[in-house]
DNA sequence: ATACATGGTACACAAGTCACC
DNA sequence: CGGTGACTTGTGTACCATGTA
């Protein structure tokens, strides 16, 4: 911290012994003084705690990790991190796993490739992590679990339940229903759906929430108009339904799509939400700020990699191996300008 | 990767030396292939290497890195990792890092505050990092040269020239100086600039890069107004320049506060470009799909990540310290349908 | 005789821990 | 309370002795 290096007179970074010979005591109280054991003298404690100070010392984590086995280290394997999903996740996880003393190597695996992740995985055990945090999309490997270190805690922060392993992820059934349904409420006959990137779980999820208002509704589903995460699948998208005078109402699979829609539908003159409502599925923070401003759900995944993180943390801590859990985090409908009743 | 944990008969992960004993030689010998020693006959190099894999041996990092001193990882400190373009760098960063075999511990540090900056380079060096890339806004720091653990090789890919450090950075004075000419080229008598969060080096250069391009235009710049990097920010800008009918070209200095701009000004009914011409600084993705297309600034901030890390892996690997490096990159000036001829 | 290939031993790395006084 | 000494964790490596080609 001070920059300047403080090191014994021989040159070499100060180690226990030193502290333990410039206090005056031995090594072995040095290091129950650094691990909090109880019976040492206040006094001691402090002529150590000054040596240390005096000496610039600072324990060796290579040494430490060797011998106690732990290296306070997590391992997160993520992918699209620059997707505002993903990045939200991990940016909850480092902040939780670093308050709760967690360093976290971040190992990204650009494609839904399961091999990919694998590795990944396979590194990170090498390396000592004491953890492992999934946030790769997974669904299709079921049995995950078996490829999987055996003795390396794991969780995951996916798009849903991964099988056999604990989990947290957001109910994007519910969030993609509740939309679904608002716009239903609203007056429109007919609802379409411009998916999210093929093989990801949370695309899936959404277009099941869909599916299932509609169905609820006793509404036939007209084809899924296929996606991806970005702005241009939503625009080729908003071109083809823009020459479609049937469609009233659009729910896309995250905002970007939904911007990408938006885009084309004001380029062919059709107004939003006057002749077509539109929603999204994020809340990324500009989605309040598109014109018009965007009616889509909220997930607090922040607090999917907090609690993915405490999962963790639960398993590190009571080593004993309790039921995987899974839970889930409920995400909010958040009603903006895009969406309204239908043109009569 | 197997997943199946393959053990020694004592139930504990295979070592060394019981790697030796499965392939009938020595502890040094298994040492000797591992490392690549010349001096070792093909066919013992095969019977190890049959062991290892028998016995799924796998090298203990903190055992290694106790002896050798390195981690084969390296300490990343940002700031503001949701936003678009720290989050593109720091992808471009753990790609590359990872590709050179480095692992990447991030540690992110929320405000431009230069103690929870140093808390964290300080928690990394703990760590045993081998080196250390901030990417926080540290230009506030005139002396953090001498606040940085002075035997750690360190690197900044941040908004511009640090002192006494190496670094990569984005041009953005050149860049914001381009998208001003183009504006006043167009026939604009003046330009107005919303600028990004204050204490940010990138805030001010772009900043610069207007004044320069009024300057030698001979055009007295108007007021900055106050900005940051959000579409909130952008908005309540938008809203104050809507009422100013003087105004016919904005330069914001980034593409989110662009994206609040041009709601702001749709909301009053000003026509973009016609009436007035906006431009950001970024390309995020989605910039070429709002309604009009972004005239904005391309910055290839992947590439600076990856820059800044083979930066700091020659300073790993040499070891000498040459005299610290400014590495440039470039802007790139992106026209689309937001920038026009001011209305006669 | 001269490389080369390997074994054996010993120690270093830095901390944690146990038994005993 | 706390010192002493010995031993552990798993690898890297220097040194020196051997054997083989």
């Amino acid at each position: 911290m001070t920059g300047t290096e403080v090191a014994t007179p021989a040159g070499r970074p100060p180690v226990m012994t030193d502290v333990a010979r410039r206090a005056g005591v031995s090594h072995q109280t040095v290091s129950r003084v650094l691990n909090g054991h109880p019976s040492i003298r206040p006094e001691t404690r402090e002529r150590v705690q000054r040596a240390i100070d005096e000496l610039g010392y600072r324990r060796n984590r290579a040494a430490r990790a060797l011998v106690t086995r732990r290296t306070l280290t997590v391992g997160v394997v993520a992918s699209s991190t620059s997707l505002f999903g993903p990045s939200s996740t991990l940016h909850g996880v480092e902040r939780a796993a670093h308050a709760a003393g967690y360093a976290t190597i971040l190992s990204t695996s650009d494609a839904t490739d399961r091999d990919g992740v694998l590795a990944r995985v396979a590194q990170l055990s090498d390396r000592g992590v004491d953890g492992l945090l999934l946030t790769a999309p997974l669904h299709e490997v079921p049995d995950l679990r078996e490829h999987l270190p055996a003795d390396l805690p794991t969780v995951c922060a996916t798009g849903g339940p991964v099988t056999g392993l604990p989990s947290v992820h957001v109910d994007h059934r519910a969030g993609a229903r509740a939309v679904t349904e608002l716009l239903l409420r609203q007056g429109h006959r007919e609802v379409r759906h411009v998916g999210g990137s093929p093989g990801w779980f949370e695309a899936a999820e959404r277009e099941g929430g869909w599916r299932d208002a509609l169905a609820a509704a006793g509404v036939a589903p007209a084809p899924v108009l296929a996606g991806g995460w970005g702005a241009a699948e939503g625009y080729v998208a908003g071109l083809a339904l823009a020459d479609d005078p049937a469609t009233t109402a659009v729910v896309a699979a995250n905002d970007q799509l939904a911007l990408g829609l938006l885009r084309a539908l004001r380029e062919r003159g059709v107004d939003v939400p006057r002749r077509v409502s539109v929603t999204g599925f994020d809340d990324a923070p500009e989605s309040a700020y598109l014109s018009p401003p965007l009616t889509t759900v909220r997930q607090d995944l922040e607090r999917v990699g907090r609690e993915a993180v405490g999962l963790l943390l639960e398993r590190l801590a009571g080593g004993v191996a309790t039921a995987p859990e899974h839970r889930v985090v409920v995400p909010e409908l958040v009603v903006r300008a895009s969406t309204g009743p239908p043109p009569r």
